[in-house]
DNA sequence: AGGCCCATGTAATCTGTTACATGATTCC
DNA sequence: GGAATCATGTAACAGATTACATGGGCCT
């Protein structure tokens, strides 16, 4: 049931429409939960029939007529109630990490593919962390805008997702390394 | 259908019973994927079933028989292949960064609690990987043990894991700092 | 005597993914 | 003319969580 708490936190500082909800939590974007769109529409249709969320239609001349939501009172009392509760840890679960835990037991040319594919990835998504954060601070710095920024719930979760991203790729390209020079050395032998 | 990958990942060093592994799935301890106990006990059956792992029996005076596992040919050739295969991008699903994105709309008081009990979690984490690590490498220099050293898999993953809690605690702290300060100038103004 | 660890599951429910469906507009 | 974007869903299925069930041995 969190899902649910997700989309109240996404909703909290704009209005959005379903599909803006989907673009927000495609991979690669959101940085504090992910979600299909099928699921969000779902959610937002039982989170407005629960009174916690309010839909508003918007016409657009050129584009077709969407509705957009904002967060109710009951809404924003389930999410206080919801952070104040326990937190349940969080679970790794990693196609690549499994893929690399194998790695002394299968052919790693492919695994070394892989890794430099998720590189390109990670790369890509530094890119925009970063260009995320400085929208958000504009000329202030860092500290200054954490101490007295307004909104700066979504400057953390954010600053979170670029180091996660940062590490990510240290780590991809260390192992790629060392997979690299084993199959040389072992080539060699 | 990674689950049955990073089963057989976990069986490639050893022979595990299900409540071996289970324990080696639980949160906290699995570097490359989480599991319940229920998941893998169904998973396994379906594993044996299909002939990806077989069990033998292992009787013990003192504790109840159990069954341990290990990778069949078959199994093996299926792990290859998941490994070749492309990798899905990995998701993010954190209560605790859902919490952070709602802070300036909630009271801070308990979240700055979350995030305490986080990063003492992340502590004994961090003290367990480095207690892991060096285990597998033992008198050995990390580069060396990389270079030269046998199962490097789960030295990888077990690195990243590390480094992960590393960075968790570091961005806890970070946050708890900033909450904090943010509730102390706003009371006194 | 009570609680925890070992050991293995079943059943019901909830959550998440994949495939399918529709239709207009904008960009190349 | 074809692909991508905007906009919203339904239906079937796969994956994961929670609750329940059982039973012996070890420790305090």
């Amino acid at each position: 049931m969190a899902l649910r708490h997700a989309v109240l936190a996404a909703l909290l500082d704009e209005e959005l429409s379903g599909y803006q909800l989907a673009k927000a939590f495609r991979t690669g974007v959101a940085n504090f939960w992910h979600a299909s769109p099928q699921q969000l529409y779902a959610e937002l249709a039982k989170l407005e029939a629960e009174g916690l969320i309010t839909g508003r239609e918007v016409v657009q001349e050129t584009r077709p007529t969407k509705r957009v939501f904002r967060v109710t009172e009951p809404g924003l009392a389930l999410l206080e109630k919801f952070t104040a509760a326990e937190t349940r840890p969080s679970v790794i679960r990693d196609d690549l990490l499994v893929k690399v835990q194998a790695a002394d037991h299968v052919d790693t040319a492919h695994l070394i593919d892989r890794l430099a594919e998720r590189a390109e990835f990670a790369e890509t998504k530094i890119r925009l962390f970063e260009s995320l954060l400085l929208g958000m601070r504009g000329e202030r710095a860092e500290d200054e805008y954490l101490r007295r920024g307004e909104r700066i719930g979504p400057y953390l979760t954010c600053l979170r997702g670029l180091e996660f991203e940062r590490a990510n790729l240290a780590w991809y390209e260390r192992a790629t390394r060392v997979l690299h020079e084993r199959r040389t050395t072992r080539d060699h032998r």
